[in-house]
DNA sequence: TTAGACACGTGAACC
DNA sequence: TGGTTCACGTGTCTA
């Protein structure tokens, strides 16, 4: 196997390691405060003319641009995650997974716990479960924050459903999820002025959080308000 | 620059895309649930002998699976998360870390608003906590099921259950409404400590009141606490 | 056309 | 020693 130099980029091997690990840290510095990032330099660019070194590729530096802005995520998420258990990017990733599905239980204890407290602290909650839904359909077209889906582990799950109010709309909505086999456990609605925000807990079998992307997906063009 | 052939497998290219496709989902099934998956068929594996394709590498099905394994982690990642702006693996790391920081404020938030209660709702709390494991029981009132059914005219009805939660006893309701072709123009349910009282809004057209009366008996029979 | 995203196969480094 | 993780450069596809 013909091993290239560094400078003469072509072939499938990696560089040396040392110079890639510095180049990436510089690069996760730059990239770092989200997204600026810009990429002014790129020192070796010429090739002495009349070598038979075909040395190009279309995109070789988005392409690097790319993997750190992908590794300089996974580093971050590394940084947001508590419990990490290997130094690994499976590893990082099941981590963050398991991480947001607990502090996803913990919300829902304590809003549990909080709804069973008497006097103001029941307000308190009301105001901040309405904030809570109204955040986020400023900035983004795509509706996606309607329907949200909650793991919450052994093939249950809380759907949260925001929504306004049309004719069979709600029978719809159910129909959906018989069609996917989703066993509905509770429901509580809260109507309002021609909106609802509906939390099902449901529960389905055997089914893998794939499918349930799919559904919610599903359950997102549904809801979603037609005319825009 | 050598390219080789693809049906000897190696040098840097994708491969066609449909079959990549289908390899990676059909990995993804395999691997999903975690490790348990096997890797015994891999059809086409025979290079006829006397080609001049050095076609092996060291670890080309490890680095494959991997690769699905770590596909496998980011998609999962997506569902777990509420708000995915985009469809790329960038963005579901971003937004995965977005969300895990919300979480964890939110967490933080509640935890305060729950230390701002006063002190015997603390007690309350704890034993809220500890109720959400064992789930009807409570026999210290003896609930039976009821139901009314309430005509509003024009084929439209409000009908109060007043239930004990059970599994699959709220799709059982669900069934025999739309056996009966009632449709659901809202609800409203309370749940509190395994009990729960729901608020059907509904419309059925051309049945008569005898049948609601059937309707109404039916659903009795449903949520009438077996054991009695 | 071009720019971005992705899967691929590979060599190197680290147990 | 293999087994595993990683970064690399490339071809392909899509908007």
């Amino acid at each position: 196997m013909p091993r290239r130099p560094r400078a003469a980029r072509a072939g499938g091997g990696g560089g040396t390691a040392e110079e890639v690990k510095m180049e990436d840290f510089v690069e996760s510095m730059l990239n770092f405060g989200g997204g600026g990032g810009d990429e002014s330099d790129d020192g070796e660019q010429q090739p002495p003319p009349g070598e038979a070194t075909e040395y190009k590729s279309k995109n070789l530096d988005a392409e690097r641009r790319r993997r750190s802005r992908l590794n300089n995520n996974i580093l971050a998420l590394r940084a947001v995650v508590p419990n990490i258990t290997k130094m690994s990017k499976e590893s990082t990733l099941s981590d963050a997974i398991d991480h947001i599905k607990k502090l996803q239980n913990e919300v829902l204890e304590l809003q549990t716990q909080l709804a069973d407290s008497p006097g103001e602290a029941r307000e308190k909650q009301a105001s901040a479960s309405c904030s809570e839904s109204f955040v986020p359909p400023a900035d983004n077209v795509h509706y996606q924050g309607q329907v949200e889906l909650i793991p919450l582990g052994a093939c249950k799950y809380n759907l949260k459903i925001f929504w306004t109010k049309r004719a069979g709309l709600f029978t719809k909505v159910l129909e959906t999820l018989y069609s996917y086999n989703v066993q509905v456990l509770s429901l509580n609605t809260i109507t309002f002025y021609g909106c609802a925000e509906s939390f099902f807990s449901i529960e389905v079998k055997g089914e893998q959080d794939v499918v349930m992307v799919e559904l919610r997906n599903l359950l997102s063009g549904i809801v979603e308000v037609p005319s825009i």
